[in-house]
DNA sequence: CTTGACCCTCCCATCATAGGAAGCCCCATA
DNA sequence: TATGGGGCTTCCTATGATGGGAGGGTCAAG
């Protein structure tokens, strides 16, 4: 696929992201139509594969698609203000470090029920035991 | 609903799930089917809505469904062994800690480009510069 | 007899992703 | 030239847990 095109196998290696999801990107219009070749095949630009790579790394900083989306148009607008950018990151923040304090609060709960367990092959066990609340709640549940 | 039944919504309100939730337990088998009216109406037994607490209370600890429906056949099994359960938690651990990971590492990731940021209304932006590949990329990413 | 608060089932949506079927196109090798 | 393979296409389905809504039933109180 020469001829400074790539190959929609090419640009997903390229770009880190997987085939699937390329023509999933285009069909919800967060990418556009690239070209075709006569047999129908993608053929993607250097700049179409920058802008895969562009969504790969927001993708994987966790960026929900919708807010990819938003992050593009900023990235194309030459009169965009930092400030938004800014916001969406702040807020994508937010989102990670609740989800974040969620887990770690089920970590706290479950190490703790571990703990208690011998697991020496009986079928005493207080984690069923908590689960079933027979009265040895740990407080740290409704974190 | 009196006589020591409950209806679908006592019961959810009780042990913690949406009604919608319920309805969905019994679809997939995680519990069982129980009682009707005549009218067609779910009536749960007092330990039915504890078997529901105790999914509730698994679910309240990030357990997937799963792993839920296995809990529950040790939770009802007298010749169980701690061991299994054991296992269960700490595979479950493992997983909520990898989540937690992969969330920091982001959130490391992006606060750099966030303190990067000035947010004074002009259009350059690191945020944008990182994600673009500006040649500004923070070590952080590949973790 | 109507109203309102429940309940019912069935279907669809979310979110990002993967899997698979069925069928092209093109190239290399036997 | 025929065959095989690899890559491409589209379309459909599934995941996991959950919510939303349509369209209808039941029941008790007013």
């Amino acid at each position: 696929m020469r001829s400074d095109r790539f190959s929609i196998g090419e640009a997903a290696r390229a770009a880190g992201v997987s085939v699937k999801m390329i023509r999933h990107y285009e069909r919800i219009g967060l990418i556009s139509a690239v070209e075709r070749t006569t047999g129908g095949a993608r053929l993607f630009s250097a700049s179409e594969v920058h802008t895969l790579k562009f969504v790969g790394r927001a993708r994987s900083l966790g960026f929900p698609l919708e807010t990819v989306r938003k992050l593009l148009s900023l990235w194309r607008d030459p009169n965009r203000s930092n400030k938004d950018t800014l916001h969406l990151a702040e807020a994508h923040m937010d989102e990670l470090i609740e989800k974040e304090k969620a887990l770690i609060s089920m970590e706290t709960a479950l190490q703790e029920l571990i703990e208690a367990c011998d697991g020496d092959g009986r079928p005493d066990c207080p984690i069923l035991d908590d689960l079933a609340d027979v009265r040895s709640r740990s407080q740290s549940l409704k974190t």
